[in-house]
DNA sequence: CACCTTTTGTTGAAATTTCAACATACTTTC
DNA sequence: GAAAGTATGTTGAAATTTCAACAAAAGGTG
């Protein structure tokens, strides 16, 4: 676990606790470490959520898919971010969406119900944790507010540009990469690739955006 | 405070706090009530989140409005719900959303950080209020899930009809009211009024749904 | 480096949505 | 209960998006 250490202190989870308690706590917690090839679910639509997931290294998309295939990637983790923790601590019976890693990762499941209910031997932390645990909801409901706020847009010009000015406005700069490929991007936006890349282009030749691959600039 | 028992004990925040130690809790809260007319806004977007809502009667809109003036409806608070609680948990600077009345609601605001902070003389209820409160934004979170597969469907058609069976699980029988008219309910879906009026048109003709004003069947 | 696979851009036709405008129905107010 | 205001339904034209198909570019593999 101590490789990790890292990662973990920079997780909002375990803000306000020491490394070596940190250390410790994980033991308690039952934490384990799992790594994920690319590509492969973690945990998968429909299963009762009982882990709160943490990207130890590489990334996860949170998908939903629809009766006819269509997909909808509604968030990305990475490293240090946390995923299904609101299933996890709503206890939902089947979760609704599938969680999938999109390169190799690793990736630390945690009981969560450990992380509720005080555990035998009184680790202490827990009040800590729950605390840091309401935080993270928070923030999160806050990227869902910011995520509705991308996606209500009628156009997928609208959609993408209030998106990249989201981009840009966390990288605090005009010059930023995406988490996503354009068949990716599409499905985060709700709108359809082909006309998403005509799109790019259009801004492209309009002087609006520069764009390549992944990597965007706002002009 | 009295009066208002029965709904802030059906309140999620006030779970596993019994009758009397809610008033005295409330009182070393400094909880407040306050009355708002039909359409008054609650809190402005752009304000500081200092505030949990409560809505101990009528009923609330979180509402985004952009540059050019179209409005979206992010979601309804009723009667017993809180509103604007993870902003609060999240300390954010300028909140993104107007909160507004749509009908005659008394609304109960209780500052945050009397929540989040133990008070002087220790009224010993405080991790269960954090402990509830995380439960919400998990419970919020799980709703926001619920939205986006709604609005993340491209047609205006498949947009409502994923909405009316959200609705009708929600109320557990095919027949139910919405707490939308049909501009907020475009609103709402991120759709256009006039095709959402013809596509509930077409929906009834085909014999799919019925439909009378707020009021609506899944046959 | 050649081959195969995946991703991205492009196109035009079909379908859908938006927009604007108006008619009708329903509410509220005096 | 008449008048004014608001909400809803309807329409057709314009704009946009989706769909399907293909070409070009990029990436991975032996």
């Amino acid at each position: 676990m101590e490789k990790y250490l890292d990662v973990l202190k920079a997780c909002p989870l375990f803000e306000e606790i020491g490394d070596e308690n940190l250390l410790r706590m994980l033991n308690c917690l039952g934490a384990k470490v799992q790594l994920f090839d690319k590509k492969y679910t973690i945990i998968a639509e429909g299963n009762p959520a009982k882990f709160i997931g943490i990207v130890l290294s590489g990334s996860v998309q949170i998908t939903q898919t629809d009766f006819f295939g269509n997909r909808s990637i509604v968030a990305v983790s990475q490293q240090g971010e946390m995923f299904s923790e609101a299933f996890a601590c709503a206890e939902v019976k089947a979760i609704p969406v599938s969680i999938i890693a999109t390169e190799p990762s690793e990736i630390m499941l945690i009981d969560c119900s450990h992380v509720l209910h005080t555990c035998a031997n009184h680790c202490g932390f827990h009040q800590q944790l729950i605390f840091n645990l309401m935080k993270s909801l928070a923030v999160k409901n806050i990227l869902f507010h910011q995520k509705i706020e991308v996606t209500s847009k009628r156009s997928t010009r609208e959609k993408l540009m209030s998106y990249l000015m989201l981009c840009a406005k966390k990288a605090d700069s005009n010059s930023f990469t995406i988490p996503f490929d354009r068949q990716e991007l599409a499905d985060y936006l709700c709108v359809e690739r082909s006309g998403l890349s005509s799109e790019i282009g259009k801004l492209k030749k309009e002087g609006i955006i520069d764009a390549h691959k992944k990597h965007f600039e706002i002009l």
